[in-house]
RNA sequence: GAGUCUGUAGCUCAGUGGUAGAGCGCUUCGUUGACAUCGAAGAGGCCACAGGUUCGAACCCUGUCAGACUCACCA
């Protein structure tokens, strides 16, 4: 069919897109493109959902390492899948929209919740199919006929009947546990979405008065106040208490005193409790339970009240809700005057200035060294405060977690991730599950309305004018319900509030709750939704599914997660691997990041290198769990390894062209064969053995340098180099060409295109390599 | 504070108790027919350091130094 002979070079640009077109079109990527045999093993591999607007980048790259063992099983046989699909990606998506629509002058507050939700699934699909295009360029063989996008309404069926059943075994709870809420972002995060950051912050030594104005005798001095030292002079609003160690030597003077709050000037008792080091600072510790989770567990302990002084906009909030609480009269006034709805942030330097004002300031030291707990998207200061969420009670959840890998149900690669896994399993808090922001899937929880007048709601009326207040006030200034739903925001409906789980309204008198599902929440179910579980066939046929691929960096926020949900509900592990691929760094080994304008974009290499190139680098001289370090000469080198490749074939076509059609070994006199012929041979099949077994255990740097090592040094350089005088002879046609189309076959899950290319130049037969049968 | 990983050629890194490896780079030579995106030859290593186990250690154990990471976190 072709009779011309192969130009001297490849070149990628005129066959990648024709080639991957083929494959499509001969259905090459369904479980039904090669699996001849009903008994083999079927195979299968979840595609860590990409971000649905997001567009490729290096870490993508990395899943060739699925596309690798795709081909490879497909190839040998089994019905193979490779699952893709998209995530919503609630808060990261979200936050980009709110940029856009900061660039346009606009706020998520000029919207109800539906018309925003609305918007941001418009402003998705602009972008959606992207990824999967350029995916395709990589020459992946996913099943792009059964895509999974994590908002689809099988999806959001399971993701509630997963919640509903977690709340029938009781592992659901409400609490107004102190949450790291981020005021800038509008939500509260998970402890795995916040980090703590170094920084250099004044120290405040700030005195407490005694209540009655009189002085004691401590260590046979007479002190007329005691000495806390605080980097957060804002939160003394909130202060219920001063601690002090029990065995500290002042302990016993001060037992049973109270000291005045030298901003609200009431009184707080000084307990005792072994918490405090009495070697930090004075040696004497504010109590302030409503900001500071420590405080919030000593505050149970020691049953003090909880005082709220910075809202969820970051903003201090003075009005007091319980009158005993509150300041004397003047005292009030003024402190409402100067801080109410000031930022914290300028509130911190207002109230050292009165403190310095009342004397009630000893000393600073500007140079103390702490931590500040920060979101991870933005690096805002994380506020903790007492805000209503959800919770899954982790306990049950993170034992079935462990035994899976324990047991070796789940084999971690490379193992040493083993001890980390545990580590985090067998601390694990409970898992905060509700988020506030609109973009995800909306909690199928209702409450009654008319009987709990006390949910704060915040909604714009028919005008568009935003009211922030209780149902109960709303419905005295004369708002019906039906207005608050249509043109709702969000609600806060106090922890003991009776609710219903259900995905449609139980009742006229129903409001939903406003609060999405965490993200990693609905992925976390990724294994089930993908292949519909309970009842799809595809979770009859392939789960467990056979190999998990992913970066180290989400092991915890999504595999042990899969790892505990899906042993939840099926009773069975959803993967029976996890391999940890490489992070992919700059040439230098430095992460690639924008603020440091490395990063490297896959395409623009695959458009310089070809995709085989780009594939084989990043596999080649890898390690799971190391970093690999993307380099061009490094993808120079294998774009040549390719050019390699194809001048074979050409040799091969070159000499076919001369003498004929290379005849097949089996053909040919056993005895006709040379010491050399055999040599190669028998190289070649220890080749496919060692090919093999690297793949099946996922050694892919070995297999893939054991291929470039026999093909470049053994094959070409040393026995075609060697043999060439003996061209006309059928043992040597027939050495080569059987050595070649088995190689390319060896190669194919590495280098697809290039591979595929040659083996139909050359080959008289219709069968593509791409479902061709992997050598034995 | 608890834990993990890494340290091998100039660079980037594989390495599975048995003679120290690859790619790139470097030096010298070679272009008439598969390929210059090529070929031939070569230089370059106390495998971080110090002990130990072993017939034998880059590999296993202990410690030290250096770098990276994970988790937790005290005002």
């Amino acid at each position: 069919m072709n009779s011309d002979i192969l130009p001297k070079q490849y070149k990628h640009e005129d066959h990648e897109e024709a080639i991957y077109a083929q494959w499509e079109e001969a259905g090459a990527f369904t479980p039904q493109a090669t699996s001849t045999d009903p008994n083999k093993e079927p195979f299968s591999i979840l595609m860590p959902p990409p971000n649905a607007n997001a567009s490729l980048h290096a870490g993508h790259a990395m899943y060739v390492i699925q596309d690798i063992m795709t081909r490879f099983k497909r190839m040998q046989g089994h019905p193979t899948v490779w699952f893709p699909g998209t995530d919503h990606a609630g808060f990261e998506t979200q936050f980009v929209y709110e940029k856009h629509l900061k660039k346009e002058k606009k706020s998520r507050f000029q919207f109800d919740r539906e018309t925003l939700y609305e918007n941001i699934f418009d402003f998705v699909k602009q972008n959606s199919g992207l990824i999967e295009n350029q995916m395709r360029r990589l020459g992946f063989s996913a099943d792009w006929s059964q895509k999974t996008f994590t908002l689809d309404e099988h999806v959001i069926k399971t993701v509630h009947e997963t919640f509903s059943k977690l709340a029938k075994d009781g592992l659901i709870y409400r609490d107004n546990y102190l949450v790291n809420y981020c005021p800038k972002c509008g939500t509260t995060f998970a402890d795995l979405e916040v980090t703590h950051e170094d920084q250099t912050s004044p120290l405040y030594y700030v005195r407490y008065r005694f209540s009655d104005g009189e002085p004691r005798i401590i260590n046979g001095e007479e002190i007329m106040y005691i000495t806390v030292a605080t980097v957060r002079p804002e939160t003394i609003f909130a202060d219920a208490a001063v601690a002090i160690h029990p065995e500290d030597p002042r302990a016993k003077a001060l037992h049973g005193e109270y000291v005045l709050n030298p901003l609200t000037k009431q009184p707080i008792p000084i307990i005792e409790d072994e918490y405090v080091d009495p070697e930090f600072g004075t040696g004497m510790l504010k109590i302030t339970p409503a900001h500071d989770p420590n405080d919030f567990e000593l505050g149970k302990k020691h049953d003090l009240p909880l005082h709220v002084t910075i809202n969820t906009l970051g903003k201090i909030d003075l009005e007091w809700h319980n009158p005993e609480q509150e300041p004397a009269k003047g005292r009030a006034e003024q402190l409402k005057t100067q801080f109410h709805n000031q930022s914290i942030f300028h509130a911190r330097p207002a109230v050292v200035k009165l403190l310095e004002a009342e004397n009630s300031l000893e000393k600073i030291d500007e140079k103390y060294q702490n931590k500040v707990t920060v979101c991870y998207k933005g690096k805002h200061t994380i506020e903790p405060l007492p805000y209503p969420n959800w919770f899954v009670n982790m306990e049950p959840l993170a034992k079935l977690g462990l035994e899976a890998v324990e047991q070796n149900k789940v084999e971690l690669i490379p193992s040493r991730f083993v001890k980390q896994y545990q580590q985090w399993l067998e601390n694990i808090r409970d898992w905060p599950i509700s988020r506030q922001i609109v973009w995800g899937i909306r909690m199928p929880v209702w409450y009654n309305a008319r009987e709990n007048t006390n949910i704060f709601v915040s909604f714009l009326d028919t005008n568009g004018e935003r009211h922030n207040l209780t149902l109960e006030k709303a419905y005295e200034a004369g708002f019906e319900l039906v207005e608050i739903r249509a043109g709702l925001q969000s609600l806060i409906a106090p922890t003991e509030t009776p609710f219903e789980i259900s995905p449609e309204s139980p009742g006229d008198d129903f409001i939903q709750e406003t609060d999405t599902f965490d993200t990693w929440f609905s992925s976390g179910q990724w294994p089930l939704v993908v292949l519909k579980y309970p009842d799809g066939e595809n979770f009859q046929q392939f789960y467990p599914t056979s190999l998990l691929d992913t970066m180290w960096d989400i092991l915890f926020f999504w595999v042990a997660r899969m790892i505990m949900l899906g042993t939840y509900l099926t009773g069975d592990v959803p993967f029976k691997h996890v391999y940890l691929h490489s992070m992919v760094t700059d040439s230098k080994g430095a992460k690639m990041s924008k603020s440091k304008g490395n990063v490297i974009n896959p395409l623009d290499i695959v458009e310089k290198y070809g995709a085989d190139a780009l594939r084989i680098a990043l596999v080649a001289g890898s390690a799971p769990g190391n970093p690999i370090a993307l380099s061009e000469p490094k993808v120079k080198g294998y774009r040549n390894f390719g050019n390699k490749i194809w001048n074979i074939g050409r040799f091969i076509q070159i000499s076919e062209s001369e003498h004929g059609r290379s005849p097949a070994v089996s053909e040919v006199d056993a005895n006709e064969f040379s010491a050399e012929d055999t040599k190669i041979l028998n190289q070649l099949d220890e080749l496919v053995t060692s090919v093999t077994e690297n793949l099946e255990k996922f050694r892919f740097s070995d297999a893939a340098l054991g291929i470039y090592d026999f093909l470049w040094n053994d094959f070409a350089n040393g026995y075609l180099e060697n043999n060439k005088d003996r061209t006309e002879t059928d043992a040597y046609r027939a050495t080569v060409s059987h050595v070649y189309f088995i190689s390319l076959q060896l190669l194919h899950p590495f280098m697809p295109f290039v591979t595929e290319a040659v083996w139909q130049q050359l080959r008289r037969e219709d069968r593509l390599l791409i479902t061709s049968q992997w050598p034995e």
